[in-house]
RNA sequence: GGUCCCAUCGUCUAGUGGUUAGGACGCUGGCCUCUCACGCCGGAAACCGGGGUUCAAGUCCCCGUGGGACUACCA
């Protein structure tokens, strides 16, 4: 293997950030750092219609929100450049005159509907569907007739009939016969080159050794080597990792919920919890844990022990990860996350009370298991929010309840000392007064002050709300 | 249909000829406890099928079967 290897990350600018390419990228960045290579950035943008600058934006936005950093490609210069492809088209140019000169392709005048009417009869007949090769042999005399009926020629690829056999990193070696590939097109009629063309010279003019990707790429792996070959280039090192599936196994897709980084973004996991859930996909690591630091991850890694069959997407997963990652954080962290997610719930985070703030948060940490849970977790502390339950009202309607509520708030009227001295107090004057114990007793306070049956440890929850709101909140359960 | 790839608990995976087939999520029983969550202890749960090779096959080979990807002037 070169000491220094150069991989990239192509991903096109045609929609968010997929957290299958997501796992690419991770996968690309975690090989350039365990072997000190190099991760590239180049943006596919060659599909005019479907590519937008802002999904540009959102992508590059997305991939420093995981934290995976590269080297060169947007906002990093390097020798290599441009990583745009839009804004490499003249090196497109030059290489398809390299195999206009080695006549190694020719201009195909075919509409689309044409291409589409022969697909169909192709399938019609059962037969593979590809391009028969109807330019191939046309005259010079017929090229010109057609381009003055004003036709704009695509450029096609004289594919070769022969076998093409490489050695996959992760699936070893895979071979294709010639025959089944139709003469493919690497420019279009609009003049752009089309993905298995500029791929083809991009990794080679950026000196790319190792090309990682998803196994959907496979097929085209047969032609771009190919092209390789035309072109007497020395092709990457392939290594093709598995797709991530959605439950009924197909392709990840819209259709099967959260696929984006975005989306899960606004459902508040932690950038770290998704890497680290994305990196189990797929892909096991020498030691066999599960919660791994990037550090740790980068040092375990290794792609012959990613896996080769596909991979099911399980957000159960991730949420336990992630609530493991958000335990994980200090305090003052977790705040400053929570402030946009509190916000979308509703609250005001800016106007409460930093430090008391802080204690809420501690208080419901362990419950949290993503970001944007939180509105749910806190309403109790609020007096305008909380609300009664049909499970805490049904506790609080016994004698026994009523007794323990009146006794604990007649208690707290009188009350001096540090909450938990007043907490514990008053337990202990319900529990004399009342003569319950254990959940007859917890109970009705707990219902009475949260309205829920359950919660955080009732001794927090009072420490938290205060005196005051509490007694507010036992009169108002015993009008 | 064609080409290519793949196949261990429901899911993610360990396993590289000899294992009681291990771990994790989820599920579940218990402990902790006023409750939920956290945490801890336990349980159920898998080698797609058939042929070989071998003293021995989840592991190697072949054939089925099943699944997936690709099959665009998208990447």
């Amino acid at each position: 293997m070169a000491d220094r290897p150069r991989v990239r990350f192509a991903p096109s600018p045609t929609g968010e950030l997929h957290v299958g390419n997501a796992r690419t990228a991770l996968f690309n960045w975690l090989f350039a750092r365990h072997h000190g290579g190099r991760l590239v950035l180049r943006i596919e943008d060659t599909d005019e219609s479907r590519s937008s600058v802002s999904y540009q934006v959102s992508l590059v936005d997305d991939l420093k929100w995981l934290g995976l950093d590269w080297d060169e490609g947007p906002e990093k210069d390097g020798t290599y450049g441009p990583y745009k492809q839009s804004e490499r088209l003249d090196l497109y140019t030059e290489h398809l005159k390299k195999l206009m000169d080695a006549d190694l392709v020719y201009p195909c005048y075919c509409t689309e509907e044409e291409l589409e009417e022969e697909r169909q009869s192709l399938i019609l007949s059962k037969r593979m569907p590809r391009y028969m090769g109807k330019c191939r042999n046309l005259s010079v005399s017929e090229r010109d007739a057609l381009a003055a009926k004003g036709r704009k020629p695509s450029w096609r690829f004289k594919v070769p009939q022969t076998t093409v056999e490489f050695n996959d990193l992760v699936r070893g070696s895979i071979r294709f016969e010639g025959e089944s590939i139709g003469d493919f097109i690497i420019v279009r009629s609009n003049g752009m080159p089309a993905y298995n063309f500029a791929v083809v010279i991009d990794d080679h003019l950026m000196a790319i050794t190792h090309v990682i990707r998803g196994e959907d790429h496979l097929s085209n792996t047969a032609l771009q080597i190919m092209l390789y070959r035309a072109f007497g280039f020395e092709p990457p090192v392939f290594a093709h990792h598995c797709l991530i599936l959605g439950k009924d196994h197909a392709k990840l897709s819209k259709r099967h919920g959260s696929v984006s980084v975005g989306e899960f973004r606004m459902k508040g996991y932690l950038p770290a919890a998704l890497v680290n859930y994305l990196a189990l996909l797929g892909s096991s690591f020498a030691e066999a844990r599960e919660v791994m630091s990037p550090a740790e991850m980068i040092e375990a890694f290794s792609l012959d022990r990613a896996s080769k069959s596909g991979a099911v997407f399980d957000e159960e997963k991730l949420r336990w990860l992630n609530a493991i990652y958000i335990r994980n954080l200090t305090v003052d962290d977790l705040s400053n996350r929570l402030r946009p997610f509190l916000r979308r719930a509703g609250y005001q985070p800016e106007k409460l009370d930093p430090s008391w703030m802080k204690q809420v948060i501690e208080t419901v940490r362990d419950e949290l298991t993503a970001l944007a849970d939180i509105g749910e977790h806190i309403a109790i502390f609020f007096d305008g929010r909380y609300q009664m339950t049909s499970e805490a009202a049904q506790i609080l309607d016994s004698a026994g309840a009523k007794k323990v509520v009146l006794a604990f708030g007649e208690y707290l009227e009188s009350a001096v000392g540090s909450p938990v001295e007043i907490y514990t107090a008053a337990i202990k004057h319900a529990r004399e007064k009342s003569g319950l114990k254990g959940r007859d007793l917890f109970m009705p306070v707990r219902a009475a002050l949260t309205g829920k049956v359950q919660g955080p440890e009732l001794e927090r929850v009072f420490a938290v709300i205060g005196k005051e709101s509490a007694a507010r909140r036992l009169k108002q359960a015993y009008p």
